[in-house]
DNA sequence: CAAAGTTCCTGCGAGC
DNA sequence: TGCTCGCAGGAACTTT
């Protein structure tokens, strides 16, 4: 569940259960996600009390009061699910470490259930991957600036993102702007999903060269200005989504998935476009690998 | 067959 | 012509 508005909500979700609780034990079930856990991660991170949750990109990052960061990054399929103390309750925490007590959760059988996470007030937090591309980091905090998987990643669409800074990017540039939109060093936060969705809204066919969304002066044109436009707002209305359903993060079900709802192009091959007075039906094409919904009606 | 993400490798074109 | 550099595109990781 990985674009930035999910791990934005995801953020709110664990602030409001982690901040300033203290860690009394992790446990792996396994040696590594994508890659291996950190040397020595669950006794470095035992007594250690959270003191924010944050977001970079689509990057957790959990600061303690020992100046660590646990960076947490949920892959394709991460995701995590809160147990109050009155919920943990419910479960034997006695069985032995190298199995989830949790395993009913989410009508799995606990065998992705690969982080468990216990606090001081009774509650436990199950990190759960099937696809295993999650990433699990930590450091000290004086370490951040030079962590490769951060300081390559480019500007945050709100803070530090416009239309000239996106024309700066793309002039010159060859690749689809698709491609660009998904590039992490262009704006981060965008994932597939969103750059369909923001395309489609842009009223931009995803074909469309970088570089001819740029002047010979290198001021963006009037589509970039749209696009950079209908990025924030796509966002900004998915994490608005997100924040009403809350709720369910707490949830055992843990159905925090995409606010499916709200897509108007992507998933929707063969249907009609749903832009107004448009009439045109939506296509699947595949760049770089990736699935492209768009509509060749409407996009240009 | 496809899947919401990221890194790494290869191959190609530009330029010296 | 030949080599190097940088960029663009694709494969790979994994399970359902």
């Amino acid at each position: 569940m990985p674009e930035l508005p999910e791990v934005e909500t995801v953020r709110t979700g664990l602030e409001k259960a982690w901040l300033g609780r203290t860690i009394t034990k992790v446990i792996l079930r396994r040696p590594n996600l994508r890659y291996p856990f950190p040397e020595d991660f669950e006794n470095r991170l035992v007594g250690q009390k959270i003191t924010a949750i944050r977001r970079r990109a689509k990057y957790l990052l959990i600061d303690t009061d020992g100046d660590l960061v646990f960076l947490s990054h949920l892959g394709m399929s991460g995701k995590y699910t809160i147990f109050d103390a009155q919920k943990v309750s419910q479960y034997d925490l006695n069985i032995p470490d190298s199995k989830s007590a949790f395993g009913a959760m989410s009508g799995f059988d606990g065998r992705h259930d690969h982080m468990e996470i216990r606090f001081d007030d009774g509650s436990v937090s199950v990190y759960t991957d099937p696809r295993r591309f999650g990433i699990v980091k930590l450091f000290h905090r004086a370490e951040q600036e030079i962590q490769p998987l951060l300081s390559v990643l480019g500007p945050e669409p709100f803070d530090d993102w416009n239309a000239q800074i996106a024309a700066n990017r793309c002039r010159g540039k060859r690749s689809p702007i698709k491609t660009t939109l998904l590039d992490q060093r262009f704006v981060v936060g965008v994932g597939n999903i969103y750059a369909c969705e923001a395309l489609h809204t842009a009223g931009i066919a995803p074909t469309k060269l970088a570089a001819q969304l740029v002047t010979k002066a290198g001021k963006p044109t009037k589509a970039l200005v749209k696009l950079v436009d209908e990025v924030k707002m796509v966002l900004t209305r998915a994490i608005a989504a997100g924040g009403s359903t809350l709720n369910d993060f707490a949830d055992v079900e843990g159905n925090l998935g995409y606010f499916s709802h709200h897509f108007t192009i992507y998933g929707r091959e063969d249907e009609p476009c749903l832009k107004e007075g448009c009439g045109g039906v939506v296509e699947r094409i595949v760049q770089s690998n990736r699935s492209t919904f768009y509509c060749p009606r409407c996009q240009k």
